[in-house]
DNA sequence: CGATGTTAGTTTTTT
DNA sequence: ACTAACATCG
């Protein structure tokens, strides 16, 4: 290996030096962390002779372990092959493959992702006599999930709901859901790291083998590690404390997952004697993009004290840009994009467009279609949450793992076979009754008995197809050594991976079902499952020894970011989460706007404002030279327009280090009144006013009115989230009255007819819709005030509304020639 | 049983 | 806007 010192600054060449013990490493946004981490990792191979097989990598992403990997191999050679390198998920999902006979399950087992997990948490519901609107399911999931993280079970979160009603019957669900989580033999992402915590505190020479084995232990991204991800780093440490944690308590974005910033602000307390080594120069960014990053992360409290610092001095200017609505800062950003690689020669893979919540990807990729620009939306709907792939996944779980009810149910019926909720709920009775204590008797045994529960006629015959067709594929996968067992060399005709998933799609019908459907949706879902079988044939080509239920966790625990192609020319879209540890030239930050960055839910608790602000320190400084930050005054949000402001993250920015500029109209009109335009709506926050705090229905904000025939047209209100909104409603021309204003939202939930927009579907009625609706065409107005602060008293169905309207003078001169226009009408 | 119609509830961020 | 869950009917 080369001279350290030649390529490494002094901080960094420490860092790796210092291989002994518990070590920090502060390593600020763009310091060459990772870079770090492979050199000491060659390091600690080829100057202190440490045996490759003794090292632990934990990174965050699949795709950083791989890179990881690499790198290392670079450095010192296949020796790198050896590191166990892994997310903390797939390591733990690794080793309870191996021991988890030890705590009662079986090494087939399911993993549980988040719609597995609300079907369970359906079903305990609903055995529990739990209604789902006093306690929502995910309310409860989100509930044990947290409680998990801070390393409580069922008992503690029990005994810490004391007298809490609404606690303890979460503490219900838990105990049940826990149990049956069991009886399915599975475990939900937080069971992957809790079950290896249990299983090393249950057997000694367990836990003592690992510790043995990972003597340097080395974790990336240390300030998103949550408490259970402590207590296990803490446990394999145990031996040898050579543990070296690497992070930027300023890039703690995980906080809703349970990451916890004190894992990383109090190590050397939790890790006396600990060696701290802080790495402040950036190599990424220009100074410019840097001073942006470090005025806004200023703003954060509690902060370990750190400043970074950069040689590249200048850059070009960063500028913050206001659009209009949504549509025209998507269609500005893509085109800029377009111009990058036309007029200044960047490429597509050097630019990223970056938001914060997926549902903004949809616009950005229209204008990229529309433009031509090729791209990758990275997150979003995870290929392996697709209908299609989760039904050949749930077939190949049930062969894996018999117990897996949830799997087992999803894909009884799929594609229809006349097996129905009755018959179902038949084997459930049947099944009950034949368990007790010592076993219990799951679904699917209970369907292989279907002849003799007496189900009979064409869902028993079906029934007794299926398991036959199960039982086969069982049978030549465990004879070609994909199940538990080794091969059987008798058998001739190797049934692969690959050849089960061609025969699910071509046995059951289900492929013949979606070409029937004929439509380019359902085409797109057959190559998907064309996908899955090349994924799985490049599984086998890799697996030392490939098993089913191996191929199975690979699926469950990949990342999104694991998907990224960066051998393709495409420009990235992706979420902000899903930006951290990579960078770009140039970069979009889009959508910076008040109640959607920061999010809604986040503005009024500090610490959830904080996190939001990191996310945006992450943000800026995932740029190496260019940055453009944009937001738009109006957009769609749940399916309603609402008004917003810039962020407040943006007004954080001195304003000699950013160039604003505001690209909308000077003109507008709402909802077509030409009365209006050229109001102070222009000015886009100041037409409304809070009356009373809080958000009750009768709160809101108003923009009123006029109408050429006495009704009301639409309005700003405050929706449910408080937010200003302007009512989607409010069609002046409708003929129609309020109630039966048409709508999307047509069809239930059949492939079919998931579309919207299909026209002569209406939908509103339940009090109308009242709490979102402001005040909606067929309203009639009762009487009008003027004066300062204008006040409006509207008739709403039963109820009298207070709104009250600020305009500054130009604008309420117009105002007031309306509502005389409107008075006149009355 | 299953197809179609109707309605209420909803959304950050992800291993 | 979208979708799961419920309602109705053949």
């Amino acid at each position: 290996m080369e001279n350290l010192d030649s390529i490494l600054n002094k901080e960094q060449a420490e860092a790796v030096r210092c291989t002994e013990g518990p070590v920090l490493v502060l390593a600020g946004a763009g310091s060459g962390k990772t870079r770090v981490l492979t050199h000491r990792a060659a390091y600690l191979i080829e100057n202190c002779g440490v045996d490759p097989w003794n090292i632990l990598a934990i990174t965050f992403t699949n795709k950083a372990a791989g890179e990881m990997r690499e790198r290392i191999d670079r450095l010192v050679g296949v020796r790198a092959r050896e590191i166990w390198v892994s997310t903390f998920h797939s390591m733990c999902v690794r080793i309870l493959r191996r021991h988890i006979d030890l705590i009662g399950y079986t090494s087939d087992f399911s993993i549980y992702d988040t719609d597995d997990q609300l079907t369970l948490m359906k079903q305990v519901f609903k055995s529990l006599n739990i209604d789902p609107k006093l306690i929502r399911e995910r309310a409860a999931l989100g509930a044990i999930s947290s409680a998990k993280n801070e390393g409580m079970d069922a008992e503690d979160f029990r005994k810490a709901a004391g007298s809490d009603l609404r606690q303890r019957r979460i503490a219900d669900c838990f105990t049940e859901y826990q149990k049956r989580l069991h009886q399915n033999n599975a475990l939900d992402f937080d069971d992957l790291l809790i079950k290896t915590v249990e299983l090393f505190k249950t057997d000694d020479r367990v836990l003592g083998y690992y510790q043995n084995r990972f003597r340097y232990i080395m974790v990336d991204e240390y300030q998103d590690t949550n408490d259970i991800q402590f207590e296990l780093v803490h446990l394999l440490a145990g031996q040898y404390h050579n543990i070296c944690v690497v992070g930027d308590d300023d890039q703690s974005i995980y906080k809703f997952r349970g990451a916890n910033l004190n894992n990383i602000l109090n190590f050397e307390k939790f890790f006396p004697g600990a060696h701290v080594i802080k790495l402040e120069q950036n190599y990424r960014s220009t100074s410019r993009i840097l001073d942006i990053a470090n005025a806004v992360i200023s703003h954060n409290t509690g902060r370990k004290p750190k400043k970074l610092w950069t040689e590249k001095k200048g850059g070009a200017e960063v500028v913050f840009h206001e659009f209009e609505n949504a549509n025209d800062e998507a269609n500005a950003v893509i085109s800029d994009v377009w111009k990058e690689v036309q007029n200044n020669g960047r490429a597509y893979h050097d630019m990223a467009v970056l938001y914060r919540t997926n549902a903004q990807s949809r616009l950005l990729e229209e204008q990229c279609i529309h433009r031509n620009v090729p791209y990758q939306i990275i997150g979003g709907v995870n290929f392996y949450q697709r209908k299609e792939i989760k039904d050949v996944l749930a077939y190949m779980k049930v062969i894996a793992n018999g117990s897996d009810t949830i799997a087992l149910e999803r894909i009884i019926n799929v594609p229809k076979r006349g097996i129905g909720a009755s018959t179902i709920q038949k084997l459930h009775m049947f099944a009950e009754a034949n368990s007790d204590a010592a076993h219990q008797m799951t679904l699917y045994e209970a369907a292989c008995r279907a002849d003799t529960i007496g189900i009979g006629g064409k869902a028993g015959r079906e029934l007794k197809k299926f398991t036959e067709m199960i039982e086969g594929y069982r049978d030549k996968l465990r004879r070609s050594g994909y199940l538990d067992q080794e091969a059987d060399p008798k058998f001739k005709e190797s049934f692969t991976i690959q050849d089960l998933i061609k025969s699910i799609r071509d046995d059951t019908g289900y492929g013949e079902e979606l070409r029937a459907e004929g439509e380019i949706e359902a085409e797109t879902r057959f190559e998907n499952i064309d996908e899955i079988v090349s994924k799985a044939a490049s599984y086998q080509a890799e697996a030392e020894k490939p098993k089913l239920s191996e191929f199975l966790e690979e699926v469950s625990l990949v990342a999104d970011i694991d998907r990224a192609d960066e051998s393709k020319d495409t420009l990235t879209l992706m979420t902000l989460h899903g930006a951290k540890g990579l960078e770009f030239p140039k970069v979009y930050l889009v959508g910076m706007s008040d109640g959607l960055f920061p999010g809604y839910m986040s503005m009024n608790d500090p610490e959830d404002l904080e996190e939001e602000r990191r996310l945006c320190y992450v943000g800026i400084t995932r740029a190496e030279q260019e940055l453009v930050m944009t937001s738009a005054r109006s957009r769609m949000v749940n399916g309603e327009y609402q008004r917003m402001k810039p962020s407040r993250f943006i007004d954080e920015i001195p304003d000699q280090l950013i160039t604003k500029e505001l690209l909308y109209p000077s003109r507008v009109d709402i909802d077509g009144f030409s009365d209006f335009s050229g109001t102070p709506f222009d000015d886009g926050m100041d037409m409304g006013m809070r009356r009373n705090a809080g958000n009750r229905e009768d709160d809101r904000f108003g923009r009123v009115i006029g109408g050429h025939t006495g009704t009301v047209s639409g309005s700003y209100g405050v929706n449910s989230y408080g937010l200003r909104g302007m009512g989607s409603t409010g069609y002046l021309e409708s003929k129609k009255p309020s109630g039966l204003r048409g709508r999307s939202g047509a069809g239930a939930t059949g492939r079919k007819r998931s579309g919207s927009g299909i026209p002569g579907y209406m939908q509103k009625t339940s009090e109308q819709r009242l709490s979102s609706l402001d005040y909606g065409a067929g309203d009639r107005v009762r009487h009008v005030k003027f004066g300062e602060g204008t006040v409006v008293s509207v008739v709403d169905g039963k109820k009298d509304f207070e709104v009250v309207v600020d305009f500054d003078k130009a604008g309420r001169k117009k105002m007031f020639a309306s509502f005389a226009k409107l008075r006149k009408l009355l």
